[in-house]
DNA sequence: GTTTTGATTGAATGATCAATCCAGTTGGAA
DNA sequence: TTCCAACTGGATTGATCATTCAATCAAAAC
């Protein structure tokens, strides 16, 4: 049995878009990758432009059961979480060759119109990505330096992702992408063992060699 | 007195690239905002992929001149130069209401096809960039820990810098960028004042505690 | 059993795309 | 003065673009 034209139409437009982007992919590609006629297409979106929405709001949905999950699969330390989904985008690197990343990003990058309603899809998407990681950091918010701000931790750790890709992807290169992980990682192990939260009578001996 | 042909393409589509993306951006758009001919272009151009290795070529060799020297007037501290650097790209985001961050970065994510000189340059570009970056790192050497990779550093303030103009892009709000560059400075104030930099006592009295 | 509804078909549309072609112009070397 | 190669103008090409639309179909609703 055959999948209804709609799901057909959107997961095959997320497989195109990932792979030669949206302004590259033409609505007669996505007609014959998806089977569907041109009629069919139209009847349900306005447009190639609503496909993209729909596809964007599909990634979005799709956060928890197609993301989270897989990654955090036998985790249960929230830092922990935090870097196993940081792998699993390493994977995704290492699978495509570099080529393939984040798709979102990619698309946040594509889109150089202010598109309204395509830009709320992207911010929706990138926040319900530091949500999670945020929840990871309340999580372990004992480990964490008091008044530490937890969600602009959480939006550093996408910024890093996002960043990491991107160069991973142009040197076609996936040790780019592990040393900003380890540079993270690093920042993570001082937030988490060393100043600011460092214990009171390592600050004064410090103050006091200062 | 008017620019010559040749460069006056480059120059036009440096601006249209980054304004509208290399794939929204015709060959039509290029011609009437440069005020050339077609027959010209072409004459200069075997295509337009060839005008975005010479545009993405102008962003390298410019990177100096363009890019660096406004960026560090007056700077003298290393570590300064890097964060007037990233402070060069809040300004470029304030001055386009977050519409435009890093030309190159957009370039390196909108491309999507494995297009091997194309790719090359965005790597040069990216490579200059460490580079300078790294220069600063060594300049500041002494305030370093010992036998910390300084090209990863580099690297890893590019990946924040990338990463952080698209989440400003996204979410038009240079706070997104703000934050980011707080957390990078947060990380290098570990580096240079905290562990492993961290004096012998200090280090001492960290290990009684634990 | 007739009407209504939404899904589907695929040829056709006009716009726009990158690229071509070549006659015309220019500026400097011979 | 001649000549030639470099350059320019701009109409034109065929391909491809997103989109439209009248016609057909199946099945639910009345």
């Amino acid at each position: 049995m055959r999948h209804p034209t709609h799901y057909r139409v959107v997961s095959t437009a997320m497989q195109l878009f990932r792979e030669k982007g949206y302004g590259s992919t033409s609505v007669a590609d996505l007609l014959k990758a998806a089977d569907v006629n041109s009629g069919s297409l139209y009847n349900f979106f306005p447009g190639k432009r609503e496909v993209l929405v729909a596809v964007l709001e599909a990634y979005r949905s799709g956060v928890g059961e197609t993301l989270l999950e897989p990654a955090w699969q036998g985790v249960s330390d929230p830092i922990d979480k935090i870097f196993s989904l940081l792998a699993r985008y390493r994977h995704l690197l290492v699978e495509t060759d570099c080529l393939y990343g984040c798709p979102v990003g990619s698309l946040a990058l594509e889109i150089h119109e202010p598109d309204p309603p395509v830009r709320e899809r992207l911010a929706a998407y990138f926040l319900a990505w530091t949500d999670a990681v945020h929840e990871c950091l309340i999580e372990a918010d004992s480990r964490l330096p008091d008044a530490f701000d937890r969600l602009g931790l959480a939006e550093f750790v996408l910024t890093t992702m996002e960043g990491a890709v991107m160069q991973a992807r142009t040197f076609r290169d996936v040790a780019c992408f592990d040393r900003a992980v380890q540079h993270l990682r690093n920042y993570f192990d001082f937030l988490l063992h060393g100043r600011p939260g460092l214990p009171l009578h390592v600050r004064e001996a410090l103050n006091a060699g200062a």
